[in-house]
DNA sequence: AAATAAAGAGTGTAATTACACCTATGCAAG
DNA sequence: CTTGCATAGGTGTAATTACACTCTTTATTT
């Protein structure tokens, strides 16, 4: 029975985006806070892993990181100077005399293993509070709506 | 069939918190992309509507609408300043000495019902976009799970 | 080969977010 | 009454986010 108060009145569905974005919040503060012990956010811990990750084929280039994280370029750009400034990333000269590989130092792969508990940790939090069904189903979700979405640089009018 | 790779070899759930704010992000992209001609980002529309929808009551204090907007009070502040400076919003002195009531002005009030249909197609793209099932399904989802992470203020440790 | 377009990356500016800390007001215990 | 604590709100600082614009380098076109 999905009807709401009268007979033909639908109300409030809520906005999508606001609702998205209130659990990112919240979420995005207790992994934040799982993860302070080891000096990194959950921004900076993504970042880190998916330039790891990706190192093992080859160091990423900044645009190739940026569309992994599912982020604005210049985002990233912003990104990756704390962790530059602490040591746990390099740039270096990429392939190609415009782009830039983003290297992770031997700083950045001890932060990272530091960091990987504490994270395990939050995850498992989620978890425990949510639920391990409603945690799948948020991520089956994300992984079916995103690429729907389009690239992050891609606006969808004109 | 969930089984990966290799018998009992489970691979990469991924990070809960990344692929919330992968999420969030794109689709806050896609409502500010559509507000944009109203002035406003989608952020400051939840604002004043949340704002608006209160005062039908009584005109909220910083920290109720803090509350409402599963915001920190202290991000809240900062947010009020732009929405304040261009004339939408106005801080009154409150039932205390102490709280100020959060008034949506005339103004306020005209650059929302401009935003408004504006936001209706940006919610209609998202569905046309996804599906209307997994839209509603992310509704479900969330109003689900926020209430399960307590409230924002709340570190869950200590 | 020169002109033009495309690709890769950074800056200026501004909004969003929140933690740690600070101020002022109200309320309750003594 | 005053002392003390809880409540309401703001600031300093710093990270996150992205648009508009710029610069440099490579590729393409004429």
């Amino acid at each position: 029975m999905i009807q709401a108060t009268a007979p033909g009145v639908m109300r409030a569905p809520g906005c999508t985006c606001f609702k998205l974005r209130s659990l990112a919040r919240r979420v995005t503060q207790l992994y934040d806070q799982a993860l302070a012990p080891a000096g990194l956010t959950v921004t900076q811990y993504s970042l880190i892993a998916t330039a790891r990750r990706r190192a093992q084929v080859a160091p990423p280039a900044v645009g190739e990181l940026a569309q992994a994280l599912v982020t604005d370029r210049t985002t990233l750009t912003r990104n990756l100077k704390p962790l530059i400034d602490a040591g746990y990333l390099e740039l270096r000269p990429g392939v190609d005399g415009r782009s830039k590989a983003v290297i992770v130092t031997a700083h950045g792969e001890a932060a990272y293993r530091a960091a990987r508990p504490l994270w395990k940790l939050a995850q498992a939090a989620m978890e425990a509070r949510a639920g391990a069904r409603r945690i799948a189903d948020i991520h089956t979700l994300v992984d079916g709506v995103l690429p729907l979405l389009g690239p992050i640089d891609d606006r969808l009018d004109d």
